[in-house]
DNA sequence: AATGAATGAGAATTCATTCAT
DNA sequence: CATGAATGAATTCTCATTCAT
């Protein structure tokens, strides 16, 4: 991807990130990527499209992350305990800084095909973990989309409230936690 | 409080809901107030007041809710099933709709008094049952931050997914979520 | 009319005159209006309706100018140099700018009803006049566009160079002128 | 002349005609010419120059194209009806695009002595033929910018409704036309 | 000579806020 | 108190022009 237009989409990230939407004017993505206001125009149709490829370039980040060191050989709790963290670690370390904000999902869509591809491919992994681990009879009878809500979902939010200063979570808790997570996915007898 | 400054506060959520910061001008919210533009400014500081403001009101209201038929005589578990069902209904009623949209948490904030009054009032319940779960020794020893992240927030997070229509869920696997979220929370020996 | 909507068709027709479309910004309508930039969009949807809306405040002006002081109980002849005379000084008087610099008929043009109605009520009476004379034999047998073409528009057409400093027409040449198109439109025997 | 010169005059003709002036971009002049933006500025200085030598190339073009088929060995009249028929089929055949649309006149000019040049030569002929009628008796004493405007201007004018489409003339029609212009400048007894 | 990416001044338009009525 | 016309700064986007390759 041409350097500009990669400067262009860290510039934007950067500024949604640091003073919201309100605070994006063009001028200043220009401004912080170092380009001329025209440019940003070469490789964006309008600032829409801009926050729409913004959207599709994190997701794409985000999957790759998320599934990092990540196989199905591994046993399916360390498969679900590495997603975990990983997810929690990217917040964490402000890696994709929407995320952290609740601004992500604020980010206007459109129905491309690009994102399409890229949330199945987000989502193939985890997919095949929790099927994986229902197949096992590990795992409650749940629809993914619920196991995910239960078992993932709270590493973002707890993440969230660890970034934003709200509360602080230590690494016993942070396994306490993990475990607990677990609990909500796992059948018990 | 005034006719006109509840009017204006309930037009202001309506077409943040609908529309999003994007398309939210002081004018279109006066005309959905039907007040003059003008007047706006005699209830509210300016635009940011008027969102700041919206963000306490819907807080009190959500706070409200959150708790409704909930009172520490109940068992446990009930007290925990209702404020999850709760979050639920309001979340599917589209009571408060900017909720749904995850458009809540971008409301600028300011510290302001009356914000952490209500949010303490918001909680006290919530806290008062997490503490007396633990006491008891039904609940994990987790902060009760944890214990809402794990027990309450995927009731949120799914019902956003519900009324996005990305994902339906029926009575059924309703209540069996319900039932993991409790598994996350209570001690397994 | 509103005094403001007046004062900004009046400046917008007089600075199109001056400095042609290229020299014509809403800024520049605005401070020669003496309003503010915002002020035009209150009247006027945006550019294009602005020009519009100018079209068609022209076309009424001269409708009226065209006709004045013409009514068919006078002779075909003082008729038809009535209204020659009446387009002849409405160009040299500079009362409608555009017409002069052959601008008008490159305003952007929409087909609208009130532009339909005032170009029917412009040639209400110049159609009148040249049946009349058609009908007591005394002008050929053509239709009215070309009479006017032949009649009227080398009144415009001279104005045009008199106006604009490439030849000048004296008041023996100009009746003289008259005369050469009132022969242009007659039978001869 | 060069082969991009020429290409890049005759885009940005076509383009006016299509789009008008507010439609001409210097990138798209080059897209239609089919060579670089920067290319444009090899053989002209600027916008306004190249509009100025678009100027000047039409009308040698139409001076040309005026008096073709014209020597002054020919009777009077049939030069008349040649130059009329002239300008007429150049109108009707889009053979100078810009002419038909009035957009012609709105070209920025300067001053210079090529274009000065040129509009000697294009009225050279037509000068001879006006004089020539004058000291033959046949035709009115007027001035030959008032001959012009009777006799030759409604010929451009009638083509100009023609080809927009707002009033069609048939071949007969065309005659009378004709025969019009030539009674409004010639004496009658 | 030719290219076309990059520039940045300038244009149209919006909208928070004011203030005379 | 309430109004809504008016304001003008700020924003998005365009496009004539330059210049390194």
């Amino acid at each position: 991807m041409s350097d500009k237009k990669e400067r262009i989409l860290q510039a934007t990230e950067k500024l949604l990130a640091e003073y919201g939407f309100h605070g994006l004017s063009m001028q200043m993505v220009a401004k912080e990527a170092r380009v001329a206001a025209g440019t940003i125009y070469r490789y964006f149709e309008d600032k829409d499209d801009l926050l729409y490829q913004l959207h599709d370039h994190i997701l794409g980040y985000v999957a790759n992350k998320l599934t990092a060191n990540v196989n199905d050989e591994m046993p399916i709790e360390q498969q679900f305990r590495t997603m975990w963290l990983n997810i929690w670690n990217m917040a964490i370390n402000g890696d994709a800084p929407l995320i952290n904000r609740g601004q992500f999902e604020n980010l206007p869509r459109r129905n491309s095909q690009e994102q399409r591809r890229l949330e199945k491919t987000m989502f193939a992994k985890v997919d095949t973990m929790f099927n994986q681990g229902k197949a096992d009879g590990v795992f409650k009878d749940l629809d993914n989309e619920i196991l995910s809500a239960l078992g993932l979902e709270p590493s973002a939010c707890l993440a969230r409230k660890h970034v934003n200063g709200v509360y602080a979570v230590d690494d016993e808790a942070l396994n306490a936690t993990i475990d607990a997570c677990w609990d909500a996915i796992i059948k018990h007898k």
